[in-house]
DNA sequence: GCAAATTTGTTCGTATGTATT
DNA sequence: CAATACATACGAACAAATTTG
């Protein structure tokens, strides 16, 4: 059970990672010193580098070198909350003030708006006929300048056309939250809703704006929201690069978290 | 920004499987009739092959060739659950009556329980100080035949030996569940629990269980579950591979899912 | 059970291209 | 522009796993 050479130079590498003695951030020796090191063809070093950049330890950059990976400070969204109010983690006003509570900083990209006819995953979720027109909300958040997720909302449009949602349409932020604004503009009462996560490989422009290797991988979240008849009235796709992403569901009676100071607050 | 041929080939392929061209369970040409059809050497044919493995989109199996993946049909667990109650999904008991929901049959392998000193992380958890014993209670969990959870548990020691609760140290399913157990033996009632959701690359042995590829990922839930006392009682560990699995937390009123029926439940 | 054929996995040498300093 | 470092590509050879005859 003899492993193959560029796998045994990897797990030598791997083990002076874990270990420390090639702390994060280190630059690598070049493909040709570890040649010489491990008598191996450079074309075997650069297989052993290639898998470690697969394991997510190391990251090459052509024309500089190989580098250990720094592993960011994990962000965590809650994606439970208080039923009473019917907000949950993530989303506009909760989402500033939990990114506060970390001593985080939040921003947020401009808001683009679409009409479009419903895709046939999101009418499923939203229990509308395939093909009914939707507004599509988007937008990139970021926290202390990363690009932290991406964010879709789909609301059905007889909202704006029935009802008095103008602003749903309108480019600019609802600083008050959609959920609030709803409820003013049109009686829509958010009263619960179902987060379905999911997880899989990013697709191109997730790649670009996350700067993820192909390899990676991204949460995504589908929140439906339900109004007061039970009905869905809101389908919210977000988007989380797993590697600086982690949730928590808080169900029944849980101490308050103490975000950087509680015992079992944590990161693994 | 011409790609390289690799990528070419391997985004050709792609289309082709996507397509439906190659449907899911069907072998790929050999290597040697592909690097016929692209005019590349078989190096860049493999290499192809190895971009679209890393992608999750194909499988290989040395000496047999390589296959479309055949997406398996993922298992939904709820994580929130009826404060009143105090359980959750993939527990016990629950996770028991939810298998049998989806219409898939459960199973699971034979408990292991150990005495150990608590991990920094467990006893950070618990909010016990490092060092302090703990009893841990493995169990392998199938779904289908399919190896599908990895659970361990880990309980402070003086529930064993300041108490009653003696069934906790033995190697044997406590049917009616721990949580139930606890209650009637020490007096312990969770009333609420945290689940803490990450997401990481397996290690040895989760790839060897899971049958995961070294690029895999896992899922890693952390529930910590609390006492009428607002104090940890359990935490529990849980290993999900990622390409099986979802989670869904319902908060306030949500209608009852309805599986495989329901228009919302379908996976994305 | 064994041998041959098929298929993927690993490794080397070598050459050329591209990005960064 | 030159030097350095990684990326891609080819050809060749042998190894390992599996199926087939």
């Amino acid at each position: 059970m003899t492993q193959p050479m560029y796998r045994q130079v990897a797990e030598d590498l791997r083990r002076q990672i874990e270990s420390g003695e090639l702390p994060a951030g280190r630059q690598l020796p070049s493909q040709l010193n570890l040649q010489q090191r491990y008598s191996a063809s450079r074309n075997t070093i650069s297989d052993a580098i290639k898998w470690l950049t697969s394991v997510g330890l190391v990251e090459t950059r052509p024309g500089q070198g190989t580098f250990v990976i720094a592993k960011v400070d994990p962000f965590v969204t809650i994606l439970s909350a208080d039923p009473g109010t019917g907000f949950g983690g993530g989303e506009g006003a909760t989402y500033l003030s939990q990114v506060g509570e970390q001593h985080r900083s939040p921003s947020t990209g401009p808001v683009r708006v679409e009409i479009q006819d419903a895709p046939a995953e999101v009418a499923a979720r939203l229990r509308v006929p395939n093909g009914t027109q939707v507004v599509v909300r988007h937008q990139e958040r970021y926290i202390d300048g990363t690009p932290w997720s991406l964010q879709t909302s789909f609301y059905p449009m007889k909202f704006v056309t029935s009802g008095d949602a103008d602003r749903l349409m309108m480019a600019t932020e609802i600083t008050e939250g959609t959920v609030l604004y709803l409820k003013k503009a049109v009686g829509l009462q958010q009263v619960g809703y179902r987060d379905w996560i999911t997880a899989r490989a990013p697709v191109q422009n997730e790649m670009s704006f996350f700067g993820l290797p192909h390899d990676g991988m991204v949460y995504v979240i589908f929140r439906t929201a339900f109004d007061q008849d039970g009905r869905p009235m809101r389908l919210t796709v977000t988007v989380f690069p797993i590697d600086r992403n982690q949730f928590i569901v808080n169900v029944g009676d849980v101490p308050e978290p103490q975000y950087g100071a509680g015992a079992d607050e944590a990161g693994p």
